[in-house]
DNA sequence: CTGAAAGCGCTTACAG
DNA sequence: CTGAAAGCGCTTACAG
């Protein structure tokens, strides 16, 4: 009220001397550490709402050494842009961050680059950071653990100081696989990204499950891995043709938009002549006609569990080393039988 | 080398006593302010090269009332999942941040909430925002003008206070229009999104322009804003078919698709019966057949500026109060002449 | 060109 | 239950 301007801050100096008490007791009375009489906090409470104080907390960070920022890091892998994911998962982080006061710090990187990454920690500029994506020889994540700061992960590694929040895709790709193959179909092709993800060998991992659980060989020569290059896909998926698939799993929903494209192109028509099945179920493929099988995931909740679980690390409570969550298979035009 | 356990980090006071100088000359030293000798800076620069010190951000941070960090906040409306957007921006402003020590603290919200944004800077976490998108009455802006922190917004606003970094939505809205009218289609229809964000009315201007320009009577009853809601949306295509449009712009690429998929359903062919346009040119309606005819703008180049112009801006420099970046339009097959 | 000292605004043993 | 004082690791007038 009586405020003219706001050029001045006011500290916990000026509570205390306005109050008669000590910085300490202030100090106190905010944090809720440490033994105050309840009428001395109520009365710096009262003084603090009134004058509406606000902590400087780059003060509080400097006496605790402690951020209040997690970073957060985002791959800048090119076919990431396609990916609603990272978007998704970053509302959940934010979600359960904020209601602890705690900041994002972003960061956008290659993953063979940890120069970003150190930068933010040598500048002690986050308390913890959270990998948006996991590699199989991973370079962000054992830096980390060198420099024994906490961190999450999403999606999961061999690197054992992590803190893994993981999506099932190794049980969720066998689920499908196994039901396309109950569905009768037989040479099931796979298609992925980079090897060098480890939720690809996961994908990878639960296809060969379903074939071995259902006691049929595995269709090897189907299986394509790395096809990040549009180029590339095209021509393997001449070949797939070929050899006479009659279903292609794509490992996301970009890859499975540039398989439709090729399909089209070479009017081999979904699902009359070839069944389609992908993973995400994002938007990207939302309009696509037929409607196209997929498995779902929920990644606002899996942005939610890793940030609980790192601030958990953080302030030294306790953790669940590795989580899982789970999936759905939703069965769409792209799958039906003729 | 002989450093054994990285748990105590050096101090300005570790090189100051091992060197024999005060912490002035070390601090001189590296910031490179203040008079100091060649030979005693080179000393100073040799000996914390060698121990590898890197200086505490937030101590630092504390002197100089200054957090070399930089907001920005993105809004949490449920369409922005779609749009790989924000994503190219964040791209450009992380990379002109990193390069300066600037590190990228994200916040997320509703345009109406304040909360988070007055959070991050009443707890003093930065030194100013970037928003990355703007609206017509926008609360947000209005808040930072009145606090006084420095701040760009992607996107025109009518807060003068604010830095403004735009792509020029009208002209291009205005170049496609004219395109289409000289293509000699006449009843063109317009969908968009929310009419209060400043880019819906700017596109809106774009496409009245074009018609005026041409001398050619405007459509007015094939206007159709605040068409977020899929249901809405399906209706009023029907009723711009029934209303015998021959073109529909749509303002994004997530609307565009499903004003595709109500096309498709309603068995309307593209471009035979109607001809469609859309914006951003994203990998949304990448893999559309018949490929969509869009203004395409440079993402990443919006960040760029946005973050430049802030930086020096945050450090009293010249800065350009509007800058107006360029687009494209890219005809394809989706508005072929029969 | 260099340094002693105060200051940034908090927290936290330690003592009472 | 409360306080004086030291400390977090820098910067920056001020003086020499």
């Amino acid at each position: 009220m009586v405020q003219e301007n706001t050029v001045k801050n006011i500290t916990i100096a000026d509570v205390a001397e306005a109050l008669g008490v000590s910085k300490t007791t202030v100090s106190r009375a905010i944090s809720g550490k440490g033994r105050i009489g309840a009428e001395t906090r109520e009365k710096v409470l009262d003084y603090i709402e009134e004058h509406n104080y606000t902590p400087n907390v780059i003060a509080k960070s400097l006496a605790q050494s402690k951020t209040y920022n997690i970073g957060v890091m985002i791959p800048s892998e090119y076919d990431i842009i396609d990916l609603p994911f990272f978007q998704s998962c970053l509302f959940g982080i934010q979600e359960i961050a904020a209601t602890m006061d705690y900041d994002i710090l972003l960061t956008i990187s290659k993953p063979e680059d940890t120069s970003q990454l150190e930068r933010i920690v040598t500048n002690r500029k986050v308390d913890g950071v959270i990998l948006m994506r996991t590699f199989v020889d991973d370079k962000q994540a054992k830096m980390l653990a060198k420099r024994g700061i906490p961190f999450a992960t999403v999606g999961g590694t061999n690197v054992k100081e992590a803190i893994q929040v993981d999506q099932d895709h190794q049980s969720a790709c066998k689920e499908l696989t196994s039901i396309l193959l109950m569905k009768k179909m037989k040479r099931i092709a796979l298609v992925g990204g980079d090897e060098k993800h480890v939720v690809t060998q996961k994908r990878l991992k639960g296809y060969l499950d379903a074939f071995k659980e259902a006691h049929i060989p595995v269709t090897e020569d189907l299986i394509y891995l790395g096809m990040n290059n549009p180029v590339l896909l095209d021509q393997k998926i001449e070949e797939i043709l070929k050899k006479g698939a009659d279903c292609i799993i794509s490992m996301d929903d970009a890859l499975c938009g540039s398989v439709l494209k090729k399909l089209r192109a070479e009017h081999v028509k979904v699902p009359q002549d070839i069944k389609v099945a992908s993973f995400y179920n994002s938007s990207v493929l939302e309009n696509n006609v037929p409607s196209i099988t997929s498995l779902s995931f929920d990644e606002k909740e899996l942005g939610m569990v890793a940030c609980r679980e790192l601030m958990n690390a953080i302030e030294d409570k306790e953790i669940n080393r590795a989580t899982t969550l789970g999936y759905q298979v939703i069965l769409r035009e792209s799958t039906l039988q003729a």
